[in-house]
DNA sequence: TTAATATATGAACGTTCGTTCAGCTATTCA
DNA sequence: TGAATAGCTGAACGAACGTTCATATATTAA
């Protein structure tokens, strides 16, 4: 247990990351790239999403190093940067398949830890 | 590679998850009871905040099932609930530290992936 | 019972976030 | 050149979030 009282700092960094995983659209979007690489038109194809708001959350995963690209002629080929992130969101879902019936985020089963 | 496009359900599931983690009290609290159980007015005090701040985040790691807490008199005494999220803690500070200078919600350095 | 302590809770304020919409740049084809 | 395509970006609206403040509950001590 080599862990201490994270500094503000540090705490700050760490939400950050943590912030730019807890969106459902960029969720999907690393599903995604986890299978293979993808152009942002077959990723708005695949979601039922303009490209527009795609484009804005590829932006996000961009500038905090979770995604990368590519471009060839006008297409932009996104994939995931390192294997950070695929390691960070399979252990989430791994802890997802351990909560009894899914219980996060969604309705909770009466009599919990609550109350 | 077994993942697939994940449905919205599990996506908003999942961004739950990581929305609760997204908070910087909340990750030094997690930090804090990585190390041992603790009162609500010891988290208080180590965090220099009110104990009121600290009760509501603590009120959110606890319906999400993060933490844990048993009561000793007029005492709330708090821990992680299972390892899962230790884990998924420990493994985003690895994260954090593969990151040139700690990229993630801070300055970034410029030339960088975006623009 | 009264006072003090430890924690929990509800309302509200200011901030942050994700989408939509409109407009923009860059590339390809005729 | 002009039109069409792929993607990017800024503004703005509504929703969600974290804190503070005031108050409420429960336990202990006098």
């Amino acid at each position: 247990m080599r862990e201490r009282l994270l500094s503000s700092g540090d705490a700050r960094d760490l939400a950050g990351l943590f912030q730019v995983m807890a969106d459902p659209t960029r969720l999907r979007i690393i599903s995604l790239l986890a299978e293979t690489e993808l152009c942002v038109c077959d990723i708005a194809a695949a979601l039922e999403m303009t490209p527009s708001a795609v484009s804005h959350q590829l932006r996000v995963l961009r500038m905090t190093q979770l995604v990368k690209f590519r471009k060839e002629g006008r297409m932009a080929y996104y994939s995931l940067d390192d294997d950070h992130v695929l390691k960070l969101y399979t252990q989430s879902l791994d802890h997802l398949g351990h909560m009894p019936g899914g219980t996060i985020g969604s309705v909770r089963k009466p009599g919990g830890p609550d109350r």
